[in-house]
DNA sequence: CAATTCTTTCAATTATTATTGAAAGTTTTG
DNA sequence: CAAAACTTTCAATAATAATTGAAAGAATTG
């Protein structure tokens, strides 16, 4: 496969998977672009690349670079923002499970934590409902609680020491 | 606040978390009306407590059993299929994760594993691209091999051992 | 075996979400 | 400070995804 085509496909492929995990598919593909392009690129370049309107690259570069995906650079001479994307896939998974936490567990945790009081006589209905409920907080907080340790640990320690010790 | 304006609440809450993460909103509300259900429901019940047709009832209902998330029950005397969801959210966690894991994850190693061989000449641009795409399926390989390991350890062994090995 | 009861399908419709592009806003330049 | 160059906004539109419900299909019953 041509260079070219296989980053096209590239292209494609993050995009549908994005969009398969709530992820807009213009955002994914434009971090696809970036994460392909050896060179920084400007607005009019994502424009270009992927056939999207302005607003839509502007959009999605923007709310890349609020989950610190992307990082704004500019040249001497030229008034054009560009565009370039963290290259570290580690760092890449590590920002990713920060802001979904922020933005989706905490808010989940929240919900919960609201939904476990519950008024009225005791009853099994009642238990049952509550017993869920906090068998959910408890599993929704190991699971937060590992990511936490996981993001902390390096790649080296991660992808070395931790794995071994399952085996 | 009341045991059923609770449950309504959670329903709710999980349809709205589940279409963020890629899963129909009707399904993640019919899990979470089955996951708070003491005894199993039918079709009949689950339209009339979600307000959903019949044909979308349904379909989620037989999608959830894919999932492995939900069973069909039979009482005798009465001709109508009932349905009950699986109420330990550590089955629940893992019967997810494998399914994703099949349907998302091992496509997703196949179609970069295509993009791994890349014709023409050497080049930088080209070393950068294959450089990114065997990092990836370096990561995505190792979030695969910890969901593995995660879903053969067993409640205790995952709660307990190992997050103290991080503390 | 035909009537009844329940389940499934799927084309049409509705609702949701994403995208466009022109206009307004901002910054830089001479 | 006004013109030029670029960025952002947002109402209108388009594309996508979910839902409906009537009809067809299965299974069960007497």
């Amino acid at each position: 496969m041509e260079l070219e085509t296989a980053k096209q496909q590239f292209i494609q492929l993050w995009g549908n998977f994005g969009s398969q995990w709530g992820i807009n598919r213009s955002m994914a593909q434009v971090h696809a672009l970036l994460l392909t392009s050896t060179k920084s690129l400007c607005t009019e370049d994502v424009m270009e690349t992927l056939s999207i309107s302005r607003g839509n690259a502007n959009m999605n570069i923007r709310e890349l670079m609020n989950w610190n995906l992307v990082y704004k650079e500019t040249f001497p001479g030229d008034r054009r923002e560009y565009f370039r994307a963290e290259k570290d896939v580690w760092e890449i998974a590590k920002r990713i499970t920060k802001e979904r936490k922020r933005r989706e567990i905490e808010p989940l945790q929240q919900h919960l934590a609201e939904l476990s009081v519950v008024d009225g006589p005791d009853s099994e209905e009642k238990e049952a409902f509550t017993g869920t409920i906090s068998d959910l907080q408890r599993l929704v907080s190991r699971l937060d609680g590992l990511s936490d340790t996981l993001m902390k640990a390096d790649e080296h320690v991660f992808f070395g020491k931790i794995v071994q010790f399952f085996k």
